[in-house]
DNA sequence: CTTGCTCTGTACCAATCGTTCCAGTAGATT
DNA sequence: AATCTACTGGAACGATTGGTACAGAGCAAG
């Protein structure tokens, strides 16, 4: 089997998310991704630091091409929220996965990657806030719709995996999205 | 002067935010407490974990005692409301002080502070509800809404540390403070 | 079959990790 | 003054860290 350089992103991306930054260790990193020290090097010549940052990068290029777009140009502004709410449950399979940049955000972590943690969250309030003006609201009121809606995911995953209970992901995201309906 | 074990608290609860729990190293936490090696283990026979795990008590005594407490059982629901905000914007300071609790919920130092990390957000959603519900609120409501609120307050902290911005901090809490009001 | 290049496993490095240990200081109690 | 206990700093421990070096495997092109 052949294993690109495409192909360890997703799973170094699970290890840092199950583990951090710190705690993704090189040792966690071979056994999580099957790869030794020589190919993860070949690959990621940088290190742990490349690493982190081709997942970031890996990960703001998923959300562009699967949500962020959409909010941006698709006609139908309401479809594209509904697809939204569809592609954040599962992708965080209801709080049970963390988000990587918000859990980058809440360390000194940040510092390292600073412009990916602040553009990931800018592109998507700003796609939302986009998105929620062509669906009616009030230019200001979009803007801090959006905030508070991404805000909410963040806070619904932290609170989530606090208490085990993907429910409560369910319940907080729902009520998010009465928020943005017109 | 006389250091107690009191006092090492409030410094080990700032390293572990600065830099988690596995970032937080020995030599970081000697550092920031100016406790030798000799003392800290003096103190917390059981190493980082029994630090950590005392900081989180700490932490959730002194929400109890500032927040929780008054949220449950002062008359005025509303001027106990108002009290948590005003505690919250402070505590936090607009979202440029990390929350430990939820730091520590976003990777697997969660599985070691399980129950620590449950109740504390277990109590904050529990008194909140009880305040909303003597506010007027009808029960049900109460209870999601105030899981929206500290989901709301979480997610703030990570918008506002992801994108350096207090004011987004600021904006999104009094977004939450408005969806409350009765 | 040979060459050349990408990829891989392993041995190894200095540095740092959390922890243990202990001689020694400080301050209160006799 | 003598004794005791609480506390302190730092040396040292084995284990693990992120990173390097390198010989060899695999495979395509000649």
């Amino acid at each position: 089997m052949v294993m690109e350089r495409a192909d360890v992103l997703p799973l170094l991306g699970e290890a840092f998310r199950e583990h951090g930054f710190e705690g993704g260790s090189l040792s966690v990193i071979t056994k999580q991704t099957g790869l030794g020290r020589g190919s993860l090097y070949h690959f990621f010549p940088g290190g742990k630091a490349e690493m982190a940052a081709a997942v970031l990068e890996d990960i703001e290029v998923w959300f562009e091409r699967e949500i962020f777009a959409h909010l941006r140009s698709e006609a139908d502004a309401q479809a594209a929220i509904d697809a939204m709410w569809a592609a954040v449950s599962a992708y965080f399979q209801s709080g049970q996965r963390v988000c990587l940049v918000g859990a980058f955000a809440l360390s000194d972590t940040r510092d390292r990657f600073g412009s990916a943690v602040n553009a990931y969250f800018e592109r998507w309030i700003e796609a939302l806030a986009d998105a929620l003006r062509r669906l009616g609201h009030d230019g200001q009121r979009a803007d801090a719709l959006a905030e508070q809606v991404v805000a909410g995911i963040q806070g619904a995953i932290t609170l989530a995996r606090a208490r085990r209970d993907a429910g409560l992901f369910e319940r907080v995201v729902a009520g998010l999205r009465a928020m943005t309906e017109k």
